[in-house]
DNA sequence: TCTGATTTGTCCGTATGTATG
DNA sequence: TCATACATACGGACAAATCAG
């Protein structure tokens, strides 16, 4: 892990900080295209942060285009 | 209550008056350890000042150690 | 077909964080 | 200091869709 805790207190909003973590674990290939990667829940407990960040975290990459969601299966690393 | 009475006209600026009553209700043991107080919003009807004051009289209390407060928890009572 | 588990969708209430006048 | 507004975050609850057995 190392680097990749939420704090709380900084001037970067946790849903920030996540959104930037999973970027990271993307483009490390952690995940890869068209793969599914952790479901909310999971992330909720992987990084202790609550359901509501999480998605706020990624509606940002899914904005950006690194993410895609399928409604009730899960959430997918894009294709390039 | 009685002399737990906020007045705006001492010599004594209101968020110092207020910390030294939560101050005195945490020794009383209103609150134990571990445990939350009342919300600021709930302060600031009970003792009729703003929240500013209410957050200023609280940043006193954790800067002496007495409280610590979780990010968009609540506030909570210091172990020991 | 049925059942239960999983996952995202949605909504609510409450709390603190921050900024402005 | 006060009053207000909005942003950010947490937690809970339930619904709807999907999937595996």
């Amino acid at each position: 892990m190392g680097p990749n805790e939420i704090k709380h207190n900084a001037p970067t909003p946790p849903y920030v900080q996540l959104a930037a973590i999973l970027r990271s674990r993307v483009e490390r290939g952690d995940w890869r295209p068209g793969e599914p990667i952790a479901s909310e829940l999971r992330l909720t407990e992987e990084y202790g942060v609550s359901r509501g960040t999480v998605r706020r975290a990624i509606a940002v990459l899914v904005d950006e285009g690194v993410l895609f969601v399928v409604p009730h299966r899960g959430t997918y690393v894009a294709e390039r």
